[in-house]
DNA sequence: GCCGTTTTCGGCCCGACTGTTTTCAGTCG
């Protein structure tokens, strides 16, 4: 994975040169590492088929970009990157990763006290040290230090965004082995947890010993915990373990339901196997000492009576309790959905075209895919106003056009995600709202009000009659910042009351609702809609992190609107 | 450093908010 290497240099590149305080050129090294993070492709076939000239075609890549990912590409480094880490030999990802350190903190923290990682920083805060400089205060400090904390709580832990992308190219890599008969992912990553502590692999193979050594010598294997026949043990370089093990055939269900668990869903189970005389480990589910199931996970789930549970599910959250009365909800699956909402095109942020993104969607199988680009208050992304969402109206329309193919469903949406403002109001006329296909309306700024005025902020935004969706609707941001305070329970019945949809946002950082957030929509009767949040075609697949969320939250098929075909959908939106 | 249905050079990255100031820098989206 060349292709999220470097977007993760580039990235930091950017924060080096904010530090330095150079203009511009942040912004074009973190375009480009946006555009490599989500590339379909590898940089390295790009490369390998086209060369430099092929790299140039990718979107915010031109000459000097270039020509950095040819020198990764050949010597696995890149100068420039390894100068300017020289220069300022700090931790500068760890150190911004701290809500409210920038890089222009985060140098004079450097240049005064020393710091170059988040133990110097704990250090210096714990001393007081920080609050006397320039520039700094006591609020400073205490933010600083309630950022530690955060920061701390989450680590050690990935995000499934970052991991699942590795984890299908290993799997892909030893499916390649003829040795190989049978293989999966097991634990957190199978259970599509929003972050993973590390990796599981269960394989079915003839010759144990090739699969571990070929396992140990992967690319971006930096140490080996232990290498034997059943069981190999590795850290990647990027931080996380990955364990592998080898079982027989005739247990590979036991073995998958048992790594797979939760560890509190799998103890509830074997209490169900005693009850019935029966033993379940990872070898099998046995009678006395006759196996009598263990093959596949469905004749172990049959054998103790129960419905099989989709591996999402199993957390020891009233499932089993259903599947035992043959009535678990039947889960949206990873095909059902029709549409994506939530995109942002080149009118502001995003980086492509409508149409780009349109034909994206089209090729996913969608049958519609609605524009949302940001509205005037958000400058930065160059947030649309009256004027221009009316101009772009009319290219969506003209897109619509070439779509009209007979016998193929296909319709671009025209949306906006406009913002809500402090005192709830939104960014933008109602006249031009009403001349929306939809309107999604989310917070944007000032995320730390009390409990008591963000809940009424964003109520006050859902009784606008002309906003239909409330994206990411409680603001946090994964590894970085929690939620912002509001009364769920309050924002439900309002929800319910005007009829607001609420987004799943799939963004890996977002997942927002949360599974817990989404159990309690359904269960409050409001309707929620699975969105990327995309800025680039390549993101719309993230949505497959956003439905594995809303799987997790027992979401069916009808508690999520995009679901319907274009006709039910629009029937939400009240538009007449 | 990238990019071009006004441009191959000169734009691009704005505005609110916070915390620190006493007129503003840094952070965040």
């Amino acid at each position: 994975m060349k292709n999220q290497e470097l977007a993760k240099i580039f990235y930091e590149i950017a924060d080096y040169l904010k530090m330095e305080g150079t203009p511009f050129k942040p912004f074009a090294y973190e375009k480009a590492a946006l555009a490599l993070e989500t590339l379909e492709e590898e940089v390295a076939e790009i490369y390998k088929r086209e060369g430099k000239l092929g790299l140039k075609k990718i979107p915010g890549v031109g000459e000097s970009i270039a020509q950095k990912i040819e020198e990764y590409l050949k010597t696995g480094k890149i100068k420039y990157y390894e100068k300017l880490k020289k220069k300022t030999p700090i931790n500068l990802e760890e150190l911004i990763s701290v809500e409210g350190l920038g890089p222009k903190k985060t140098k004079v923290l450097y240049e005064k006290l020393g710091i170059k990682n988040l133990k110097d920083l704990e250090k210096a805060v714990k001393a007081h040290k920080i609050a006397p400089l320039f520039g700094f205060g006591e609020k400073t400090e205490k933010n600083i230090l309630e950022g530690i904390a955060f920061v701390k709580r989450s680590k050690g832990r990935f995000l499934l965004g970052e991991i699942l992308p590795k984890v299908k190219e290993i799997i892909e890599k030893l499916k390649s082995l003829k040795e190989v008969e049978m293989i999966s992912t097991c634990g957190s990553v199978r259970r599509m947890k929003e972050t993973i502590g590390d990796v599981d692999f269960l394989v079915v193979a003839k010759n144990p010993k090739k699969i571990m050594d070929f396992f140990v010598s992967l690319p971006g294997v930096i140490k080996i915990w232990g290498k034997g026949m059943t069981k190999s043990s590795v850290r990647m370089k990027e931080g996380f373990d990955m364990d592998l093990r080898v079982v027989p055939e005739k247990s590979f269900g036991a073995a998958l339901q048992y790594f797979i668990g939760s560890k509190e869903h799998n103890i509830v189970l074997r209490k169900i196997a005693i009850e019935k005389g029966l033993k379940l480990s990872e070898y099998g589910l046995f009678k006395g000492s006759k196996m009598i199931a263990g093959e596949s996970e469905e004749e172990i789930y049959e054998a103790l009576g129960m419905e099989w549970i989709p591996s999402e599910m199993r957390e020891n959250q009233g499932e089993i309790e259903l599947a035992l009365k043959k009535k678990l909800p039947k889960i949206i699956g990873y095909n059902d959905l029709k549409g994506d909402l939530h995109c942002h095109s080149n009118w502001n942020g995003g980086a492509n075209s409508i149409l780009e993104m349109a034909e994206k969607a089209k090729e996913m199988g969608y049958e519609y895919l609605g524009i949302s680009d940001h509205t005037k208050f958000l400058r930065i992304e160059h947030g649309l106003n009256e004027k221009e969402l009316a101009k772009q109206k009319k290219e969506i329309d003209n897109i619509n056009k070439k779509f009209q193919v007979p016998g193929f469903k296909f319709q671009v949406l025209q949306g906006c995600e406009a913002n809500i403002l402090n005192d709830g109001s939104i960014d933008i006329s109602d006249e031009a709202l009403k001349k929306l296909d939809y309107v999604i309306a989310g917070v944007h700024s000032n995320f730390k009000m009390s409990k008591e005025k963000m809940t009424e902020r964003i109520i006050r935004a859902m009784k606008n009659p002309n906003v239909d969706i409330i994206s990411h609707p409680t603001g946090r941001i994964l590894k970085r910042r929690d939620e912002y305070q509001i009364d769920f329970d309050k924002i439900l019945r309002a929800a319910k009351e005007t009829g607001t949809i609420l987004e799943i946002n799939s963004y890996p950082e977002r997942l927002d609702l949360n599974d817990i957030n989404i159990r309690k929509a359904k269960e409050a009767g409001v309707k929620m809609i699975i969105n990327t949040d995309s800025h680039q075609k390549d993101q719309l697949r993230l949505i497959e992190f956003g439905i594995a969320q809303a799987r997790r939250g027992w979401a069916e098929k009808e508690d999520i609107i995009n679901t319907q075909p274009l006709e039910g959908l629009l029937k939400f939106f009240q538009r007449s």
